[in-house]
DNA sequence: CGCCAAGTTCACAAATGCGCTAACTTGGCG
DNA sequence: CGCCAAGTTAGCGCATTTGTGAACTTGGCG
């Protein structure tokens, strides 16, 4: 099942090559997503294992990790809980 | 008590011009709050001169700075992009 | 003292996020 | 092939955030 998720990963990875590193800045409207979906896969757990330790649906969780337009702060917070990660902001000289 | 700490932090802001810029998360609620006032006075502006390049009121941002209870990254960025700073996010092992 | 700039707070309106259900893909496996 | 787990997407409400104007403090300064 570890392997399944490997497979996933090298395949979401091919199809859209975005997968930055776990930094932000400039326009990071759906970066978070792909910040929040490598930590959910980093976790090797599923949208919908994370939807259950979040207390929400796995729609909620594909949505926030594909479309998000933006996002609360205490959402981020949630995720990052309930994936065992503390939320570290920083503003740095532009 | 919070504003004796507002003003303490300020004044020495004020006076060594140096201080930490990135917070972590425990309880975001305020501390964001802190976090960009002291970006703010960093930089040495007004609310009003802020709301003024954010477009927006000096009324928002002094909610922000205070009362936040939870806030939209993207009002964060545009804070911090005002300020001239670069928003960065990250998840760090709890 | 009175004035003024800076900041705070309130209440209401407008915008937007998030939870939920439900239907639809897609890939793997028997 | 048919089934199933994992994801994706859309739509609908409700909850919360953010914009805004106005009234109220507070400290500094003449």
């Amino acid at each position: 099942m570890k392997d399944d998720l490997d497979k996933y990963i090298s395949r979401r990875k091919r199809r859209d090559g975005k997968f930055a590193g776990n930094f932000e800045s400039g326009y990071q409207d759906f970066k978070v997503g792909v910040l929040l979906r490598q930590a959910r896969e980093g976790a090797g757990i599923t949208q919908e294992e994370l939807a259950r330790r979040t207390k929400t649906r796995k729609s909620s969780i594909s949505r926030l990790e594909n479309h998000a337009e933006d996002v609360r702060l205490s959402t981020i917070e949630r995720v990052a809980h309930a994936l065992g990660k503390n939320l570290i902001i920083q503003l740095v000289e532009a």
